[in-house]
DNA sequence: GAACGGTATTTTGTCGACAATCGACTATTG
DNA sequence: CAATAGTCGATTGTCGACAAAATACCGTTC
């Protein structure tokens, strides 16, 4: 058994607020305030102000000096720019697995396959997504390109977000995106680089363009606040629970 | 004339822990106290932080909770990765400007060589990296993908970190290295775009090999620290001087 | 002499308070 | 009534102090 580290007190905080930017509980565009963060969570100010900084490199919050931050916006041009870029950088990744992984790696990264296979079998929706998942992450690691498993994963959240949106819009079955999976994997089992890429950048290309279309049908809904800011201050006070329940020190 | 705002202090901070680290006056793998840079600085630890987290996203250091930040490493894997990401990030910027630049765009780009062949046949090699960089920021404009644009701009200072270092090393004269960018933009101006992604793909891939051997020669002498990291503690009190001298609030 | 354990020191993490800045509101003036 | 200047409240930035953790040091024991 391995043991992992507690997280740290940023790092919860980092994930609560990301949970909720992914979940649109914080719509984007919308100001994060770090006094009502910190009372909220019952926290000083300090940890949240490294939270915000790590969301800042995850792309899920900009911030500008003196003027705080804010949900990174949706525009189809930002939208656009994050696929090709994810698609760009998992391309990579595809091209290094083959170039570098070894028969444990392609056996783990099968065995993934078969898990996801099994799951739509099952149709359990959610077990699919952990397998898919798991397979991601592994090809990842079979690159053994430490700086590009960094900045995918940095890169993650953005995408989740994404599929969270165009979660219930999509139209195409588990079934359909798991043979893209098979694919890919029985490129990658045979070490053919380029279909393997090429098979990457079909399946992102697609993504993309369901999330461009998503966003076209939910614009208004997702962007009002965006383009109304006074209505972002949050007059309506919510009921203050800590939603960090697991910290013991402090 | 346009004004520009004032860095903010933990910018300005950045930038001066960012030029030690890029003149490797601060070793790789060389842990970094807050508390004594911001004695150096003679500002308090906030800021300080906030300066190690932006030089975090730009991977220029490696922050571990609660073990404080360390100067990342050179090892041969990081710099592959580093440069691989590079890559492919610029041949996206690239294909994407053959595909949205405007023609002023493209005059501006013409223009900037047409600078930096000015500088070759001046044998001004300043004023040439100068250009360069120009040709690449208003290539990566042109491209019009924000995001693109801030990653991009975030991996420069860990690139420019490997210029330095080849900068003695490399054999190549600023006229070879002129000639490629002349190929490059020639591709862009008549909006070869497989071509163009190509030249980049042949640059980069030039550059690593550059930086792949310079740190086989010099391993020894910029790695001693890492290997040996009890030498980091910096016994030596060094001359408490306020290298920021352009500061007015505060 | 090496390994272990405990103590001391150094370093990072968190806090609350104060300062500087920004944005909204109001009053004044043409 | 419109435009500008001034003021006030809200928000971010910086600080110094304290708490917690990690590391270094040192003595003990085998």
């Amino acid at each position: 058994m391995t043991f992992i580290a507690a997280q740290s007190l940023p790092e919860q905080i980092a994930e609560h607020i990301r949970e909720k930017i992914i979940r649109f509980e914080l719509k984007p565009g919308e100001s994060i305030r770090e006094a009502q963060l910190a009372a909220e969570l019952q926290v000083s100010r300090s940890p949240v102000r490294e939270a915000l900084k790590m969301l800042e490199k995850q792309r899920l919050v900009e911030q500008t000096p003196r003027k705080g931050s804010k949900v990174t916006g949706l525009s189809k041009a930002y939208i656009s720019s994050l696929y090709n870029i994810t698609c760009a950088l998992i391309m990579l990744a595809a091209k290094e697995c083959t170039e570098k992984s070894t028969p444990e790696d392609l056996k783990k990264i099968n065995q993934t396959v078969l898990n996801a296979a099994d799951a739509v079998r099952r149709k359990d929706i959610h077990a699919y997504y952990t397998s898919f998942f798991d397979f991601s992450l592994n090809c990842l690691k079979a690159a053994r390109n430490p700086l590009l498993e960094e900045m995918i994963l940095d890169l993650l959240p953005s995408v989740r977000r994404m599929q969270y949106l165009t979660f219930t819009l999509r139209s195409e079955s588990l079934y359909e995106n798991l043979q893209i999976v098979e694919r890919g994997n029985a490129y990658l089992q045979q070490g053919n680089r380029e279909m393997a890429v090429e098979t990457v950048n079909e399946y992102l290309t697609k993504e993309k363009e369901v999330a461009l279309k998503t966003l076209d049908a939910g614009r208004d809904l997702i962007n009002q606040r965006m383009k109304d800011p006074s209505i972002t201050a949050g007059k309506e006070k919510k009921s203050i629970v800590n939603p960090l329940e697991n910290r013991e020190s402090l």
